[in-house]
DNA sequence: GTCTATAAGTAGATAGAC
DNA sequence: GTCTATCTACTTATAGAC
């Protein structure tokens, strides 16, 4: 999206169409759904955004960059490594808490659509991973961490944060006996938890 | 599903809807391209199944149960906590390795489904999370590790096994270059690298 | 059991009045 | 810009011949 003027209409449209398309996918969802939502009618739709497919663009590229976290000002600090990663834990969990459903909504989406790298163009400068890479391995020089493989620590630390809203419908059966609230404090402790897990892994220190 | 017999063309019929219902989800799966998937035509298949929902059903479970390893067996062992997890990380990975769009399949399926847990009947006998807790509660008290909460633990190891699967799509751009072989060296190296993190992370034996 | 033909309903998209 | 009414295509499902 350019960063052109948009009117209400337009702007009520988008915000419809994201809880509907992130709701019930591409395929589940209904422009008519979108349109009620909106408080308008399918005809001023397809005025402003052509086709579903259009619409659908407009309002994914928003999303997946919102699941992409931006690593870059953190990871190209010069703070100890742990700092960094504690930092990222916190501030990641946290925006998925806010949008618990955009992780799973994205993954099937690109999933569904094998042509989407040409689609979304990810700019590996916006997602410097190269920069995370560097990062680990100036502190295993600084011997602040012991020798590990940076993609798989940054997969793991992803991954234990991003895995358990994808998996909430299980884990609230199997783990929580369906008590929301249970689930909610499960995900704030990670918050402190995935820190700890990971510096009693890699720190150079002992244990306490 | 019961222990029936299934005749060849029931078993043809379940085999092309599984592919077609994993690939494109139940939305966007089209009863006419699992007809002819099946080689048959789309009566038949409603002479046999009597709706979409009526096929999807008849697949999804046992999908399912293919993504919920049974820990049964593994954990009701009285081996060390660390020789259990080795062997449920290799043994989960292969799994997934082997089928590795069920478990986006199924996760975004139970989220579209709200009331699946009425549909699926989770029996937690089946899945003996219990059987778990006990083990890590068993393994602190031997002082095999140190103390940590057996959930997280949990969801940690099968965040870090099953995630990658799901979010490959973008590893494979943001770390991989689109080189699909590096991917599956990564995932081969994960049987190994995640049991070790885990080491590193809970034995109270020192860091080599 | 297996097929062809078709019914019934719904989807995305457009025409055209205001 | 915004609406009502409608078109066209597609999808699930069924009727009925063999």
């Amino acid at each position: 999206m350019e960063l052109q003027e948009l009117n209400a209409t337009e702007q009520k449209i988008l915000s419809a169409a994201k809880d509907v398309f992130v709701e019930k996918g591409f395929d589940g969802a209904r422009m008519q759904e979108i349109a009620n939502k909106a408080g308008i009618n399918k005809a001023l739709m397809h005025y402003y955004f052509r086709s579903k497919d259009n619409l659908f663009n407009a309002i994914f590229k928003e999303a997946f960059y919102q699941f992409i976290p931006k690593l870059g000002e953190n990871f190209k600090s010069d703070k100890p490594l742990m700092v960094k990663i504690e930092q990222f834990v916190v501030d990641y969990i946290e925006l998925i808490k806010a949008k618990p459903h955009i992780p799973l909504f994205v993954l099937h989406e690109l999933t569904r659509n094998q042509d989407f790298e040409e689609k979304m163009l990810i700019d590996n400068d916006n997602i410097p991973v190269n920069d995370w890479m560097e990062s680990v391995i100036k502190a295993i020089e600084r011997e602040e961490i012991i020798p590990v493989d940076p993609k798989h620590l940054l997969v793991n630390m992803v991954s234990m944060c991003v895995f358990p809203f994808i998996g909430q419908p299980i884990l609230n059966v199997l783990i929580f006996n369906n008590d929301r609230s249970a689930f909610n404090d499960f995900v704030e402790e990670r918050k402190v938890h995935i820190v700890e897990f990971i510096r009693n892994s890699i720190t150079t220190k002992p244990k306490s």
